[in-house]
Order: structure tokens, then sequence, then C-alpha cells
DNA sequence: TTGTAAGCGTTATCAT
DNA sequence: ATGATAACGCTTACAA
């Protein structure tokens, strides 16, 4: 049987109240008292129960990162992952451990509802792609702390953290417009359904309008061989674009493709730029130029925030958006 | 305040303890009783409380997977995370959770250590990136059972699982040889450091062995520039292979571009085949036929295996290994 | 500053 | 088949 903490109080001569409160440090304990029980504590390697200290606290110190865990999800979304490792690395720093829970939309109230109930977490984190209408409205009504990893398709009363996109898009157009390139295609998403790009797009925009420019866009897939039929057509054109900005990693390596097999130099002939700096960006040639997004971090202040809202619960924070990072490379 | 079992026994009109031995399923209770309670208990929207309930049955259900969770980890080993989900939904199935915990390899002894006392999970599966021999040695002395994902990188008396290399590596040659190339190159990592392309190499060689042909082995970087650079040496020769088997995606699609720009074609003159599905191989063009790596499946069976060792700590299956798929695509 | 003792909400043992 | 009750190991008001 493991030492519990009567066995370090006798072993101290004190009480068990002052063995916790000397390790809590949470209530006034002599000095040297204190001193005398963790160096005992440690001597004997004792650690308070984790079990017994949930119960005792009516808190676990977890925090559940809920999402839709499918085979594959890893490669198609490594984004995710990356919030995910944010998160767990900034709640681990801070004593809490972060549960992963995989549901489907349609299951997540009902699992959520669940949780709540049993009281297996002490904050939920969802993120944004299982969130439906239904959910937020059960949402707002909990007392559990809860936040979003994503932004919301939809309006809605909870409180959500996401990469700015809108931030990115002009941070891109700007770096383009600096090296001179005006002629700008922007190779997006399918039409009203790629919200991301959607924010990329008006922010690009407002770049150009102090320029009194315009972006030339092209909707489609957001695939490698979109990229290549993309860059076709605009490469057939009398007067093709000096530069092409692609939401990302997969149409930009149709593009890149397409270009060189067309004998044109990067960036002297064209220039290319990308959205996101995975999973291609960096290890082409040339490699090309991306505006970064910080998915780590974008996790790190989802807990962090998270961890406010346990000890504040009033905090009624909207909305927190993480900044993009630009990413100069070889491609423009 | 929450509802406890001592209001829903009040309302059926029994004791907790019947209520507890109803909900749980473990003790005798009358058929009738039993239905009566968890009626009651479904529409008076009780759930035990998990803190106590992990308190009272000294377990709390949860598995902490650990491994290093360095930034950008997710995009550089989505393999990892693809183990996790895995892990996860298996887990969820069967009433548990799974926490993350992220460490770096140099603090993962303190960490286990720190966590066994603690008693903070029923069971850890270890991702083999931090396995080292002192933190081998440490697990085998604990009772907490325990479980690698991953072959470690030397002999040490722990349980793992992983996928099965030899047999892929196998696999992959047996299917180049049915199409008729007998001239292979094995593009493979760099010599002495690539545990999994040796194992691969192994089977390989196995399957050559009873044709009586040797395979060309060529090792380096496992990098886009490295499939370039190779595929380069490789075309300059008189004899040519027949096809390059590149040991991951990146060489592969090097490869890919620089057949391409001989104007070779993809599989008539070279065929092109590589380990793992991920991140291109199937959105390229030509598509590349490739070994799967299912590491869904390992995590899936990582947690089936530790649930096993919970319940039977007696156990004592040193390895387990999961079957590789092969996907036969455009370039074979 | 320290100690006493009452929770925390279950599970599980032992009577009945 | 059901109930009374003692754990489980800690935290924290309150008393000393």
């Amino acid at each position: 049987m493991a030492m519990t903490i009567y066995d370090l109080a006798r072993a101290a001569g004190v009480s068990i109240a002052t063995v916790s409160k000397a390790l809590s440090d949470t209530y006034a304990v002599a000095d040297d008292t204190k001193r005398r029980i963790r160096a005992l504590a440690e001597s004997m390697d004792y650690r308070p129960n984790a079990r017994a200290r949930s119960f005792a606290r009516r808190a676990n110190g977890t925090i559940l990162f809920m999402t839709d865990l499918r085979r594959n999800v890893a490669f198609e979304n490594p984004h995710m992952f990356e919030i995910i490792t944010g998160a767990a690395n900034y709640l681990a720093r801070k004593g809490y451990t972060l549960a992963l829970g995989g549901i489907a939309e349609q299951d997540a109230p009902a699992a959520i509802h669940e949780m709540i109930l049993r009281e297996q977490a002490d904050g939920v984190i969802l993120h944004a792609g299982i969130l439906t209408k239904r959910l937020a409205a059960l949402l707002s009504k909990a007392e559990l702390p809860c936040l979003v990893a994503g932004k919301p398709g939809f309006p809605a009363d909870v409180c959500w953290i996401d990469v700015n996109h809108e931030l990115s898009g002009q941070l891109a157009v700007s770096h383009l417009l600096d090296r001179g390139y005006t002629r700008i295609a922007f190779l997006m998403g399918l039409e009203g359904e790629d919200n991301i790009s959607e924010s990329r797009l008006i922010g690009a925009q407002h770049a150009l309008r102090e320029e009194e420019l315009q972006i030339e866009i092209l909707h489609g897939q957001s695939t490698y061989a979109a990229g290549i039929a993309h860059t076709d057509a605009l490469l057939a054109r009398p007067d093709p674009p000096q530069a092409i900005l692609c939401t990302n990693n997969y149409l930009a390596l149709g593009c890149l493709q397409r270009i060189r097999q067309q004998h044109l130099r990067i960036p002297e002939d064209i220039a290319l730029m990308t959205f996101d700096n995975y999973p291609l960006s960096m290890i082409v040639s040339p490699s090309i130029t991306a505006v970064g997004l910080d998915m780590y971090e974008m996790g790190w202040e989802a807990a962090r925030l998270m961890l406010r809202k346990i000890r504040q619960p009033s905090l009624r924070t909207q909305s927190y958006c993480t900044v993009p990072a630009l990413l100069v490379r070889e491609s423009t």
C-alpha cells in the first residue's frame, strides 16, 4: 500500500492538517515546519494521492478537449493536434491534465451533457468542428467553463479563440505589394464553403484598397489538381498575374509544379505565396513564402484562457485571436 | 449542488447501497428494483460523480499517453497523433479516458515516477520516442500497467506494440516483383540511424532472396531534396533501375518530380513506390503505390492491450505487431 | 501556529 | 435481496 498523509504526519510528528497545509501552500504554516515537512515528504517519496485530492477539492485538474476523432484525422488535420499540443503543454505547466475526448458532431450534445453531470472535467475546450447551434445553446446554460477552439461558423453566445485570418490576408498581400507585385491572383476554396478563405480575402482586399488595386479571385477545390488547373488557366492568358497566392499548400504545390514545367522562374517570372506553413511550403524547391498559422500558440492561449475562466467564472471574453507570422522564403 | 446518490436513494425508497449496486451491475439486485432505480436515475438525470467514484474504486479510468510534445510535432509526426486517436477512441468506447502528457525525453523518468506516486492514471502508454534504458528499468519495477507504442530502439524488458515493418518491406518488394520489376532501388535513411528503414530492408531482401535478386540501397536524408539527388544519380546510369522504392513520401515526391522533368513515363518507363500513405502519395499525379501504416489500428490495439493488462496484471505479452496494407495506385 | 473533526460521494463488506 | 456502515485520503472550517 502506498504511503498516505497519515504516515507522513506521524513521521513528522504533526497532524495531517499541518501536512496538508505545508504541502499545498495555501494556509499559514511556520516556515521551518513547512521546510521540515517538505524535506521529509521528498525523502520519503510521499505525494498526495491524486484521486483523493480531486475528491476533496471537488476538482480533478482535468480539461477535456472534445473533437471529432475519426480515423486519418491526424493526417488530414494536423493543425488540430497542434492546438491540442499547445493546450496540453500549457496545462501541464500549470499542474493540469488534458484529456482527449473524441466524439462525432451528432453525439456531442449528449456526451457533453453526460460529462457535465458526472463532473468529469473542470472545463471543456471544444473544437469548432463539432459545435452546432444546439450544442452552443446547451453550453451557454451550463455552468461548466467552456471555450471553443476556432471561430464558430454561426453567431453564437460562446467564448471562442482563433487565428486572425483577416490579418493573415492583409499580411500576405502587403508583402506581395512590398515586393512590387500588383497583379495578384488568389486561389481559394469553393464559393460559400470556405469561411477561412473568405476571411483572408477580406484582409487581402483591405490591403489592396489603399493602393486602389484589385485581386483576381479563383474559386475551386483546395487540391493539388486544382492548383495545376488554375495555373494552366492563368498562364495561358495574355496578361498573366505577377503573383499567385494560394489558400493552402496543396494548391501551391500544384502551382509550383506547373510553373516549373513551363520553365518559368520563381520568383523572377512569377511569384508564389501560400497561406499556412504546412505541410510543404518549407521543403519544396524553391521554398514558398507563407503566412504561418501558429496553432500551437492558439492551443496554448486557449488553455490559458480556460484556466482564467476557472479561477474567475464571471469572465466573459467573447473572442481572442492569435497573430499570424510572415515567413519570407525563395518564392517571392 | 448536483444530485447525489442519497437523493436518488430517497426518491426510490431504497438505501444508497442498493442504488450503487443497481447502477454498477456488479452485485445481485432484484431485477425489477434494478429497472426501477435505473429508470428513475435516467428521469432525474442522475449520474454517479466521477471524482467520488474514482476515489472509492481506487482507479480513475484514465490512461496516460506520454510522449514528447514539442511545437510543430503534429506536422512533423502526424503518425503519433493517429496512434493517439486510435487509442482515445478505443478507451472512450470502454468508458476510459485518454490523458495526454507531454514530456521531453530527459524529464520522462522523473515525470513517470511522480505520476506513479500520485496514482494519476490506471496505466501508461509511452511513445517509444521518449523511452530510454533508464526509463525502461524504472518501468519494469513499477507495478503500474505500462506499454510502449513503437518498438524500443534497444533490447528492453517492456511490453511494446508496433507496425510490422519487416512485413511491410516484404509486401512492397513482392508487389514490385509481381509487376515484373526486378532491378529495384531502395532509397532509405541515413546509415545506422533509421531502424524503421533497416527493418523494411530486411523484409525486402527476404522477398528478393527467393528470386535470387539483389536490391540496390541508397542511404541519405529522407527529404525531398535527397529524392531529387538520388533520382538524378540513378537516371544518369547506363542501366537505371526499373523501380524506385522510397522509405517516405518526401523522398518519393522528389523522385516523382525529377522523373517527370526527364519526361519519363510512370510506370511505363520507371515505377515508383513508397512506404507510408501520408502525406502525399494519394494526392500527387500520378498517385503513388504505397504500403500504408495503420497507426490508428496500432493505437486502438495498444489501448486494448492496456485494458487487458489492467484486468489481468500477470499478462506478459512482450510484443504485438499490426499488419500493413498494400495500396496499389498509378505509379506501379 | 497547530490540531480536531467534519465533510467530499461513492464502493464494498458484512449483517440482516 | 437489501441495508447499515466503514472505508477511501485528502481539504478546510473552526477550535484551541
